[in-house]
DNA sequence: GCCAAAGATGTAATCGGTTGCAGAGCCTAG
DNA sequence: CTAGGCTCTGCAACCGATTACATCTTTGGC
C-alpha cells in the first residue's frame, strides 16, 4: 500500500502538504492541490489509519453496547446508531454484553484506553469502569450516552421517550375502553425505565381511585416471564380484565398464556405491549402497544455524542422523543359481567 | 496515561524489554518479569492500541457485515460471532449494510485499508471490493469467510447447514402427513441458500413424483411477503394444503394470511418454516420449522476466520453445521376430502 | 521602491509501541 | 584455560501519519 511519502515524493512536494491538501485543502494553492490529487488518484492512496490513529488520539470509533443483541427491540436502535455512525464517518464497535457486568466492564475498558471516541450503552447499568471515565473527565462531560434508560441522578446525556406518559396513556386507554381490574407485568425495578413507567400507571390510576385494584406483578423482559406472569394473573379469582406489559414479548407471553387457557383476546382479555417491535403486529390478535422511535433513538444517540465529542454540549442533556399509542385488536370492552 | 517508556525507566529496563514481558514472558528472566510487572501493575499501564496496530498491522478488529440485524436470524449469529470474537481477544465492528451495495463496498474498504484483520459477511454477495481484496491475497487466501451462504464459485470459506437436505426432510414431513398439493414460498434466488433449498424440495417431490404439484413462488424473507405469496397461494381454486417457507417470517405471514381467510392452521393448512428465529414457538399455533444452529454458525466463522489468519487453513474450506426440523403444532395431516 | 502582512510550503519532532541485531555475561565441553 | 554457545537485555530503526514552527515568496499599501 502507498504511503503519504510515495505521493509526496510523486507530487513533488512535502508530506505536510500531502497532509493538509487532505485535512485542509484550501490552504494548499490550487495548483499544487491539483498536482497531489493527481498523484493521490494514481497511486490509489489511502491513509494509514492506526498512523493517524496514533498521532491524533483518535480512532473515528464508537463503542456501543448493548444487554442483547438478539433482542428486536435493541436491535432496531442499534441499527439507527450504525445508520447515523457511518453517515457521520464513524464506525461502530460492538459489545453484546449479555447483562452481564464483567462484559460491560470490559467494554468500557475499550473507551478507558481510548480505542474508541465514545461509548453509547444500552440498558440501565452504568459500568464501574464507564463511571470511572466519567469522573476522570469531570467537570468536563465524558463521550458517553446512554439510550432509552434516563436516570438523573448518574448525570449521563440519554435519548429516550417520556416513559411515565406513555405508561399512563396505556392505563387510560384501558380505563376508557371500561376495564378496572388491570394486571401490570413489568421489567425489573433496578431499570429507571421501568420505574418510570410504574409510576406513570399508578399515576393514571390514582386519577379514578382504581390504584387499589392494579395487579403488579414482575416479569424480567422475556416471551416466558410473560407467558408465566400472565398465567398467574389469569388463575386468579379476581382475574384482571386487561393486562399492561412493559415490553411486547412479555405481551406475547401472555398472549401465549390466554390462549392456553381458552381466554379470548380481547374479548375476555385486553392486553397492551410496549415498544411495537415489528412482530408486535403480526401476533394473533395483532398487539395495541405503545411504540418507540427505535431508530430515531439510535440515531439521537449517535447525534448527541458527537455534540459531545465536539464540545458543542457541555452539561448533561436529555432528549426526550415523542411515542405514539398504536391501537391494534388486542384491546376492547371488557366482557359484560 | 502511562506509555512503555514510563514503566521501562521505573522498571529500570529498556522499553524492548517491557514489550517481550507482554509479548513473550519466557525470553525475560524471572526476576526482571517481576521488576516489569510490578510497575506495569502500579502505573495501571495498558499498550496503547494505535502504536501497536501501526507497527504490527494488525487491528484485533474483526469486520462483520450483516445486511439486516434487525433480522432475528442475523441477529443471533452476529451474537455468536461477537461472543466468540471477544472470547478470542478480538472486537466486533459491525456494519449493516441494508442489502445495499454501496455500503457493501464501504465496509469492505475497509478491510482493504487494513483498519479490520478479517471480514465476515452474512448474506449471499460477495462485495467487489471484498473480491478485489481476495483476488489480490491469492494464490493465498484472504481472511475472509461468508456464514450461511455456500457459494463454491467465489472459492469464499463458509459455515452453513446443509440446506439442500434440510429443505427435503421439511418436504418429507409434509408428505408423509399425506399432503400432495405444496405450496414453496422461496426467497430470491440470487442466493444459493434458496437455490440449494429449492434444489432440495424438487428432488425429494420427483421422487414421489409429486414434482408437478408443487407450487413456487418468490418473496422476499419478508412477514410481508410471506403474507402476500401466503394469501395468493390460498386464493387458488387448488389451493394447496400445505405450505413450505424458506424463513420464519415469511410462515409468519403466511399464519396471518390464514386467519385473514378463516382458513385454520393446522387443521385445514400446514405451515412450516425455516430458521427456527425465537418468535418461531410463540406464533399461534407454534411453527414447525427447520432450526439451524445459529450462534454456532457465528462461533463458526470466527473461528475459520482466525484459523485463516493465523495460516492453518490454506484452502477454501466449507464447514456444514448440523439442522433439526422442530416439529411443533402448525403441522397435520390435509384434511380429508 | 520598500516593508509588513499574508500565503504557501518545507523541516523535523512526535505519537507509542515492536523487533532485528548486537553485545554482555555465564556455562560447558574439550 | 579457552572457544563456542546460550541466555538475557539494550540499542535504535521503524511503522505512517500530523502539526508547530520556520522559511521563503507574494502581495499590497503608501
Amino acid at each position: 500500500m502507498p504511503t503519504i511519502y510515495e505521493v509526496a515524493k510523486r507530487a513533488r512536494v512535502s508530506t505536510a502538504t500531502v497532509s493538509r491538501v487532505l485535512s485542509q485543502p484550501d490552504v494548499v494553492s490550487p495548483s499544487t492541490r491539483q498536482r497531489v490529487l493527481a498523484a493521490i488518484e494514481h497511486l490509489g492512496y489511502t491513509p494509514n489509519i492506526a498512523a493517524r490513529n496514533l498521532r491524533t488520539l483518535r480512532t473515528g470509533q464508537l463503542l456501543v453496547t448493548v444487554p442483547d443483541i438478539a433482542n428486536p427491540f435493541f436491535a432496531l436502535i442499534l441499527k439507527g446508531i450504525e445508520d447515523a455512525a457511518q453517515r457521520e464517518g464513524y464506525a461502530v464497535l460492538l459489545g453484546d454484553t449479555q447483562h452481564d457486568e464483567a462484559r460491560e466492564d470490559r467494554y468500557a475498558a475499550m473507551l478507558q484506553r481510548k480505542e474508541a471516541d465514545g461509548l453509547i450503552f444500552l440498558g440501565h447499568r452504568l459500568s464501574t469502569i464507564a463511571a470511572a471515565v466519567i469522573k476522570s473527565h469531570a467537570p468536563r462531560l465524558a463521550p458517553v450516552v446512554n439510550g432509552c434508560e434516563f436516570n438523573p441522578r448518574t448525570g449521563v446525556p440519554s435519548v429516550h421517550i417520556d416513559n411515565a406518559r406513555a405508561a399512563s396513556e396505556a392505563m387510560d386507554l384501558l380505563f376508557r375502553l371500561g376495564h378496572r381490574r388491570v394486571g401490570i407485568i413489568t421489567g425489573p425495578l433496578v431499570s429507571p425505565l421501568s420505574r418510570d413507567r410504574l409510576q406513570g400507571v399508578m399515576a393514571r390510576a390514582r386519577q379514578i381511585k382504581a390504584d387499589r385494584r392494579v395487579l403488579i406483578v414482575h416479569g424480567d423482559f422475556s416471551i416466558e416471564s410473560g407467558a408465566a406472569e400472565g398465567d398467574r394473573l389469569l388463575a386468579r379469582r379476581d382475574r384482571p380484565t386487561g393486562i399492561f406489559c412493559f415490553n411486547d414479548e412479555m405481551a406475547m407471553g401472555v398472549l401465549q398464556a390466554a390462549r392456553r387457557r381458552g381466554v379470548k383476546v380481547p374479548e375476555q382479555l385486553s392486553v397492551i405491549g410496549f415498544d411495537d417491535i415489528r412482530f408486535a403486529s403480526y401476533t394473533d390478535p395483532p398487539l395495541t402497544t405503545v411504540s418507540q422511535p427505535m431508530r430515531a433513538i439510535g440515531e439521537g444517540t449517535v447525534r448527541l455524542l458527537l455534540d459531545i465529542l465536539n464540545g458543542d454540549v457541555t452539561r448533561p442533556e436529555s432528549v426526550t422523543l415523542p411515542h405514539t399509542l398504536v391501537v391494534r385488536s388486542s384491546t376492547a370492552p371488557p366482557a359484560a359481567k
